[in-house]
DNA sequence: GGAATGCTTCGACTACGATCGAAGTATGGA
DNA sequence: TCCATACTTCGATCGTAGTCGAAGCATTCC
């Protein structure tokens, strides 16, 4: 009753760099293939459909078949936000220091986590909602006030068809990178997907990477303002 | 750089059942010797100081040293905060249906999370001072406002002592049992404490389940009030 | 239907990690 | 100083889990 079989569990699916590779790849919120996977992680067809298999019934993937086709995906966002949680667990100073590279700076301005905006940018877009009062944490969730409301349409998001989704609104996803929460939820999935429409930003496929275009930021810093 | 190494890292730690359970049985917030430790998991002295030299050496767990006792506590509150999402990811209905005993139903109405108040309870308090303004989400942090302050001066917490520490004030925790924040940090622990010296709850020795006395309940609901 | 491709199953191998008996070191108290 | 207790080290054992070659099943396409 005290949890300890769940914490074993899991840590026995993520504790091994197979599995916690796999899981990394399907961030970014989309699903891929059984071979996509394994060539990602760098094992044979018959090794990664053994470790699938585990993430599968584990609770960790979906799966859905197409042909001979399988595509896998991160469970839910609470697996997405698991996994943030455990990338910026004990990512302190020193493993700052070892961190080199564009890419990283890129993925600590702005990355997909789960189909929602995370980095920097990701933080910014919270802050901004609850600065202006578009969103409130009421009861202890985040939610949309009715100004909220009335810029998200706007804004040009269906909040029609967000609202008749079993999906929630609004959630709180702990950013890795800035250690501070960024704004998930099929919400902030929304977000991202209109930033994309506009062209503000462009998703890498290889990576998780956002890049936004020089219009883009300037129209996204515009429109998402933050006291700093 | 994608953070699948600490993944798997932590999740080894965590992967296996003796470790799990020396976590779990630290979610009090108290420090333990390596016997106490061992005791607890059911395994000899030898194995357990291989194991808590792991979760030491792995950022999990700090030791303090007093003559020949080493005292083993969790390394800080991100840990505490990553041990109650894994033990509720999953926590389906499913699960759910699995538990009981009223023991559980203790644990579910109010509990100890590395010192500050879990459960149902702790959901309301986190809940009432959002609700009274005295605790604001602002720049994506809880923040103690003015009024809160005096409140929280008024109710016998010593701000200024706590403000003086390194660990932050406010934070909030995902609460297992009921899927939302509770309020963590260090006027979280400040409050717990300060409700056992009025005699409002007491901490049973052997368990995370914390017990409010009829008077300290009501005290405590006329206290914090949420809208429901 | 046959070939190609995606995925699965089977079985063997090997590395690894938890565990504890035995022995040792460190600390505290009488 | 001696004894008791807390903890550590060493080495051996054994169970487990990841891995892949080989073979097989399922699907798709020409």
């Amino acid at each position: 009753m005290d949890g300890t079989p769940n914490i074993a569990r899991i840590g026995t699916l993520l504790g091994d760099n197979t599995r916690a590779r796999m899981l990394t790849t399907l961030m970014h919120g989309k699903a891929l293939t059984a071979s996509e996977l394994a060539r990602e992680a760098g094992v044979t067809a018959q090794t990664a459909t053994s470790h699938l298999a585990k993430l599968q019934s584990g609770g960790l993937l979906t799966l859905r078949k197409q042909g001979r086709h399988k595509y896998f995906a991160l469970a839910n966002e609470e697996v997405a936000t698991l996994l943030e949680t455990l990338m910026g667990l004990s990512n302190d100073d020193r493993s700052l220091e070892t961190l080199t590279g564009p890419r990283d700076a890129a993925m600590r301005h702005a990355r997909v986590c789960y189909n929602h905006l995370a980095g920097n940018k990701g933080i910014q877009l919270h802050d901004s909602l609850l600065a202006s009062k578009a969103l409130v944490l009421s009861n202890g969730n985040l939610t949309l006030t009715d100004s909220g409301q009335s810029f998200m349409q706007e804004f040009g998001i269906d909040l029609q068809a967000l609202k008749a989704s079993r999906s929630p609104l609004c959630r709180e996803c702990l950013d890795w990178s800035e250690r501070r929460s960024h704004l998930a939820g099929s919400l902030g999935r929304a977000l991202l997907a209109q930033f994309e429409r506009l062209k503000w930003v462009k998703r890498d496929p290889g990576s998780r990477v956002i890049t936004f275009s020089t219009k883009g930021e300037r129209a996204f810093n515009q429109t998402f303002v933050t006291a700093e």
